[in-house]
DNA sequence: GCCTTATTGTGAGAAAGTCAAAATAAGTGT
DNA sequence: ACACTTATTTTGACTTTCTCACAATAAGGC
């Protein structure tokens, strides 16, 4: 329960930092997010529950939102799926998601520290001031490869016709 | 009106090399998806209605999601936004947003023909086949640069508080 | 032309998130 | 410690985007 005492002294500082007040519900959707990385709003509303059951979903939201744009988390929407959040923020770190199991792995980058930062634009296209380069990667992780292989493994959750 | 029977026709072939019978439903989405590259699926309901007023939301929605499956078109997911289509599909461009006024330009990949194909996994994670790269990046583009240089000539659409 | 079955239409409904306004509580000053 | 100001959270209704099940229609092979 110490270490707890630690994030959470953080956490009050970035938000202090940030002009922000320091709420148990900021907080504990901060060490929600903390403890599940990629989750989307739904899941850290029921992890944080964990310690401030009478959290509610629409606080999440807000609080979700505006620590976003601090920068204090960062969001990424890959298809198919309702907005992920993660407290990794600051490195331009990527995503691998798995379209099978929609497993989700943190990748950085190969190229340089700046990656995909300068696209290439067309002669006759506007160029854009480039902020954020989002990298989603998508494929098959190795756990959905096998049991892809392995067909008598499958239970009937997810069959093509 | 010749040209579009060009078009009309190479559909067709398409649509029947994927072993999908040639609707008119699915030929209209796919002329509309054609002429408005970057739109949700409500933007490519209304253009396809132009030249066939009887279609309805629901099978927009069935034929965008099947010809997406088939790879004879693709669909990317902008952050706030409404999954986007396009026919340009086979090569592996990449998409700009502009995160003011939300327009959208494609960027081919700066990095050789297969760009960012290839992660670069840490030691102990089990690295997933990748099979697409989807490139996202966020920027503010020149018109919004400038109207945003000069706060005078912006009207009230989006002021901040 | 007819028949089979893929495709489209109809209508209900889920998921994810947004908005406005009232209730609460953090931080400031006393 | 107390009160006050206003940021923050809650409440509850609502929107948007998309999905599902099943009935109606029509494309393409015979």
């Amino acid at each position: 329960m110490t270490e707890h005492f630690d994030g959470q002294e953080a956490w009050a500082a970035a938000l202090r930092a940030h002009g922000r007040r320091v709420t148990k519900q900021r907080l504990a959707v901060l060490a929600a997010v903390e403890r599940h990385p990629h989750s989307p709003a739904e899941s850290i509303l029921a992890a944080a529950r964990a310690e401030l059951p009478e959290l509610t979903a629409q606080s999440v939201y807000v609080v979700l939102g505006d620590l976003t744009d601090l920068h204090m988390l960062r969001r990424f929407e890959p298809p198919h799926s309702p907005a992920l959040y993660e407290t990794r923020v600051g490195d331009n770190h990527h995503h691998a998601i798995c379209i099978s199991c929609g497993r989700v792995e943190d990748v950085d980058c190969a190229v340089g520290h700046a990656p995909c930062l300068t696209p290439h634009w067309d002669e006759q296209a506007k160029p854009m001031t480039i902020q954020i380069a989002d990298v989603m990667y998508q494929g098959i992780c190795q756990d959905c490869q096998q049991s892809q292989q392995l067909p008598s493994n499958r239970p009937s959750e997810e069959i093509e016709k």
